[in-house]
DNA sequence: AGAATAATGATTGAAATTGATTGTAATTGG
DNA sequence: CCAATTACAATCAATTTCAATCATTATTCT
């Protein structure tokens, strides 16, 4: 039997069982403890697996989505500097709307101690900036399971009775032409009327998300003030069409 | 069996009845007390469960509520009485509202699979009855930092355009002359409408909770079925004065 | 084929896990 | 309140698992 093909057993009991005990390996792949203790070191040496007194478990599951259960969120670097430039516009006696969206989350640490009002449609941001004493008003309605933010007609309705100076939101796609998108059609509800509600609007997109197109139109380019990265030489153009701040 | 494989089993059998005895760990996974309790040491030093008496229950969820000490596996179990209970109260179709609080939260497992729609002001609630794909609208307004429960006015005339055939409330005091009662106000005036706006409500209670008064009442005696454990002798005068329902 | 290289299996002392025991602490039921 | 029961942490001996080493057997290359 190939070596190859202990491996993918391996990782095939793994897959179907969570765990696999050296001797239950021994028995089933008919060699010695040492190949397979062999095995099991080669293949946590390639983040396959992870070894346990006895055997193996499977590796915990990259990250795979940016989902918001926790109140430790990735800081990327350049994500960072986003936010950290956003939060820096925002002044005593603003009343915020805050997006739900892993962007507009890293915003929260750096809202400490600033006296405002903050309304969002997402829930774990309502519970972090709850948790920061910031006074807090969370939109009712249904919840996202993905992304936890809320959405629909309860959500739209307690929107249209509220004004805010200034509203942050996360956005998947930033095009000249086709303006701010995003895919899904209930969420884009939502931002369309935060962003009608509020005296100026800001767009908090990394690099990745300009010039992409996605199904649902939330607002023309120049509804929005635009905040990203240092801007490279071929997104020059956004410069002459678009209001746009580079941290 | 791999130590792994022990800690998964016992993390899901948390997962699925709150509690576990050391009894039925040894019975179940065949292994000797010591090293059973050698695994509940390990799983709450890595926070994953809490050792009480006679056992383990699971951490404490997020939606704290200043309550007794749950320090032995046979009390918890009477909690969970009553949340079954209530739970099978539950048909399809019923449109329920579910109070914040960790007697409501605990109905939450047993919810799996009935098609209804819920609507609870509590945070961690409507996150977990996502998860679980119930069709849930949060409530919206001011967060309550310390339980994560939705208030505040908005939250009021949110609730005055809804009806409910059944709601499930968490009580802090429920005495014969004084009526249900608890301690914040604003919780109070909460609990208040959505009983009203309710066909039928009920009051989920352990016995610590009887013959205590707090400071603002939210119903009458009368308005509400109290759902709690099998009464003492003590307290036996309640069945003449309430409808009760003992788990 | 013959040498070099890689993979395997056996052995061994060290380390970790386990189950039994024991004396103490907590809970229960009068 | 006390006695009986049950649960507990600490300890220790027995067992299992482990990494390191070395001799043996495949495989590869020239």
């Amino acid at each position: 039997m190939l070596t190859e093909e202990r491996h993918q057993y391996i990782i095939e009991q793994l897959n179907q069982h969570q765990t696999v005990s050296v001797q239950d390996l021994v028995t089933n792949l008919g060699h010695s403890e040492s190949t397979i203790r062999r095995d099991l070191t080669t293949l946590e040496d390639q983040d396959l697996l992870v070894r346990v007194h006895g055997g193996a478990k499977k590796k915990r599951e990259p990250v795979d989505e940016p989902t918001m259960d926790e109140k430790t969120v990735k800081f990327i670097h350049e994500k960072e500097k986003i936010s950290q430039l956003a939060a820096s516009l925002i002044n005593d006696f603003d009343v915020i709307y805050l997006d739900a969206g892993t962007t507009t989350y890293s915003m929260i640490p750096h809202l400490k101690d600033k006296n405002i009002t903050i309304v969002t449609n997402g829930v774990p941001h309502a519970v972090l900036l709850t948790d920061y004493n910031i006074e807090t008003i969370l939109l009712g309605g249904r919840i996202k399971q993905r992304t936890k933010a809320i959405i629909g007609a309860i959500a739209e309705q307690t929107l249209a009775e509220v004004n805010f100076t200034k509203a942050f939101m996360g956005m998947n796609g930033v095009d000249v032409s086709q303006g701010f998108t995003t895919p899904d059609i209930d969420e884009a509800a939502i931002k369309r009327k935060a962003i009608s509600q509020s005296n100026q609007s800001y767009v908090l997109v990394d690099l990745s998300k300009l010039e992409e197109v996605h199904f649902k139109k939330v607002a023309d380019i120049d509804e929005c003030t635009i905040i990203t990265n240092t801007l490279p030489d071929k997104y020059h153009h956004f410069k002459e069409y678009t209001r746009i701040m580079e941290a």
